[in-house]
RNA sequence: GCCGGUGUAGCUCAGGGGUAGAGCGAGGGUCUCAUAAUCCCUAGGUCGUGGGUUCAAGUCCCACCGCCGGCACCA
């Protein structure tokens, strides 16, 4: 038995606890998962590690906007973190979070290494702070605005910790130079290097103006800089000042898996916060692109938040896998659009490798009763066959070579070649065409092995994308091994065994009406952005254009809890008369209507289509929720809601409208 | 502003000196085992613009335009 496993510990991004968990975290989290799985198919003792960095300002600001303490804060949104991994069912091995007492073990001694050394001395911060932004401003021109809120700045002078990051200039660059590809993909390392080459300044590394982090040792005016704090978790999630024996078998990481957008804290300081303890360095650091969506990056501002939460339940969560991995070239920026979700989920996932799985099964099950037909002698393989064994064998090692590379787009490409190959395979060999002649058995059950045998390739090869439906399908087959313990590089083709029973064929990727799915998964988004019962904490109209909730969106609600009048009486009601209705095109649940509610007349949009006709709508009075901040349903500005009831399982809206006649522009109390 | 990248079929992109490619979408046809799935055929695109090098340029060089990223303490 080889006891002597190699190990691969890789990690996440500590995330801040700031945000909900959105599409992003996904994204990083999705890779990270894949490629322990991927690793662990390969052989390998894998580690892989996620965990929440939850001090800070931002965080302690949040937890104040919300009122809550900022531990009480950042143990709801870990949670939320936490159950959203559950719910996709990733394969963490470990989960830090920032605020656990090893941590600060962990910190302090890291901390205390580098300042033995002689990295760490105490010195002054002396710059332009803004107030608003509880930051220093770069440029010091006195008197200069904030860049971030537009507010003027004060010069302030801070005692601080500072780590002499100017002297590890050299050793970084050659760290780059000798280690190439220790930042990817290469455009960041160039940016990096360029950056380096620029020259370094020391690093303030704790602050006085927070609370809520990890104290200074023995100088508990100061809290330490959160990103040694989060960094330093990488090491704590294994054990570092905790657990010697894990520590010493994982560290160091082989990856860093990261967003760009924190580059330079992974490819620069944590190296150098390394280097000055003594501690080995990890071996990659990854900087993956961003999702876009219209070409805008995701922002709570910009109101475009992505959850991952209606695409995991209304296509299932290896779709969601598969479109993250797929559309996305791994390091370059993606765009994602519903649209392309759902193209791509019924291209390939129902046409093809869920329909090939069906054809495959259902035909093993018409023409041999659900028993595996008997293997071909190599010998006797027909030369289509050969062909088909050729073409799996090449697709392995090439998707194989991808994976290593992190190039899982181009994996699954090629992987969906070999399903293309044996849609063809079949189309040629015509199973149900020799299923009609008794003297062609023999062939037909050849077709159908070599068919099964080529489906068992693309499943196990897929496997890291696809954990659940590659299992499924993997078990129709009859195989009885693990699925997940497959070497990648050594599928054999020919390891059916015969005289098995194949499963029932199940849909696993049941084709999705684009339009039908599309609405439900707005919905869905809708809910969780705005989950019901949530009185927006966007500033009446402030914001253009935007639906976000503003500062302190993260504040989830707390369940059906009571409010008290002065909550109530945000919610600005009036009647509204109803001008005219129309249909929106490409939507059929929602209706774009102009209403008077007295002192002006309102665009809104309201999901009424499904109960209600335009004509049946105009001169109705509504009732209408006024003061709701603007948004846009499918590109249409809405500024208002129409109050109804939801009736009956599909929640279908019945308005409120009144008794006797009421003016238009009517306050409701 | 400086540095880097990028601009190719409706969409996403590959191709880096020698007669323009793939996937998806769309149109037509085919089979019937299968999820109205599969398979086959159909893209004539000034390869951002203008110069240049060359027998020959998406492919090399120069300039310009558009877009993206980086240019330190914001996770």
């Amino acid at each position: 038995m080889p006891e002597t496993k190699p190990k691969y510990y890789l990690t996440t991004p500590i995330y801040y606890v700031n945000a909900r968990p959105h599409l992003g975290h996904t994204y990083t989290t999705v890779v990270a998962d894949t490629i322990a799985r991927f690793m662990r198919m390969c052989g390998y003792d894998v580690v892989l590690l996620t965990g929440t960095d939850e001090h800070g300002q931002k965080v302690e600001r949040a937890a104040k906007a919300a009122g809550v303490t900022p531990q009480a804060y950042a143990d709801r949104i870990a949670g939320e973190y936490e159950q959203l991994w559950k719910e996709l069912d990733l394969s963490i091995d470990r989960f830090i979070r920032t605020t656990e007492p090893r941590q600060e073990r962990a910190v302090h001694r890291l901390l205390l290494q580098a300042k033995d050394k002689g990295y760490i001395y105490k010195g002054f911060y002396e710059g332009q702070y803004c107030v608003f932004d509880e930051m220093y401003v770069d440029e010091p021109l006195p008197g200069g605005l904030c860049p971030e809120c537009k507010r003027p700045t004060e010069k302030v002078r801070e005692e601080n910790y500072y780590f002499k990051l100017s002297e590890f200039q050299d050793r970084l660059l050659k760290l780059y130079e000798e280690q190439p590809d220790f930042i990817q993909p290469e455009t960041r390392r160039n940016e990096v290097m360029a950056f380096v080459r620029g020259g370094l300044r020391d690093l303030s590394v704790s602050r006085t103006t927070i609370k809520w982090g990890i104290p200074w040792p023995d100088d508990e005016k100061h809290v330490i800089y959160v990103w040694y704090d989060a960094l330093t978790s990488y090491m704590t999630g294994i054990g570092y000042g905790d657990d010697e024996v894990q520590w010493e078998k994982y560290w160091p990481a082989e990856l860093h898996l990261i967003g760009k957008e924190i580059l330079r804290f992974h490819a620069v300081y944590w190296p150098a916060f390394l280097m000055a303890a003594e501690e080995p360095l990890p071996k990659k650091i990854f900087a993956h692109g961003w999702w876009l969506f219209a070409d805008e990056k995701m922002s709570k501002s910009r109101g475009n938040m992505q959850y991952p939460q209606p695409i995991a339940r209304t296509l299932g969560i290896d779709a969601l896998r598969y479109f993250l991995l797929r559309e996305m070239v791994f390091g370059q920026d993606g765009n994602f659009s519903r649209d392309a979700l759902l193209t791509r989920y019924n291209a390939d996932l129902a046409n093809g490798l869920g329909n090939l799985a069906s054809r495959i099964v259902a035909m093993i099950h018409q023409y041999f009763g659900g028993v595996l037909p008997p293997p071909v002698p190599e010998a006797s393989l027909s030369q289509i066959a050969v062909a088909l064994a050729s073409k799996a064998a090449e697709v392995q090692d090439v998707a194989v070579q991808y994976y290593e590379e992190f190039k899982f787009s181009d994996a699954l490409e090629s992987i969906w070649e070999l399903v293309a190959a044996t849609d063809q395979f079949l189309t040629e060999k015509k199973p149900w065409a020799l299923a009609k002649d008794p003297a062609k058995q023999a062939e037909l059950g050849e077709v159908l092995f070599a068919a099964a045998q080529s489906l068992r390739h693309i499943v196990a090869l897929a496997h890291p994308v696809l954990p659940h439906a590659s299992t499924k399908i993997w078990k129709q087959l009859g195989e009885r091994t693990d699925i997940a313990s497959q070497d990648p590089k050594h599928l054999a083709w020919g390891a059916l065994r015969p005289g098995t029973h194949v499963g029932e064929a199940e849909q696993l990727f049941p084709r999705a009406d684009k339009k039908e799915t599309s609405e439900r998964i707005e919905a869905m988004e809708d809910e969780i952005r705005n989950p019901a019962g949530t009185p927006s904490t966007a500033p009446p109209a402030a914001t253009p254009a935007a639906g976000a909730p503003a500062a302190g969106a993260a504040t989830a609600p707390a369940a059906n809890a009571k409010i008290g009048i002065e909550d109530f009486s945000k919610v600005e009601l009036r009647v509204g008369l109803v001008k005219s209705a129309e249909r929106i095109p490409g939507a059929d649940k929602i209706l774009k209507l102009m209403v008077d509610i007295g002192e002006e007349t309102r665009q809104i949009v309201a999901g009424l289509a499904v109960s209600y006709t335009p004509e049946e709508l105009v001169g109705k009075k509504v009732v209408v929720v006024a003061n709701l901040a603007p948004r846009k349903l499918r590109g249409v500005e809405s500024n208002g809601m129409i109050v109804a009831a939801a009736v009956g399982p599909e929640g279908k809206p019945v308005i409120c409208t009144f008794a006797e006649d009421v003016p238009p522009g009517a306050k409701l109390k």
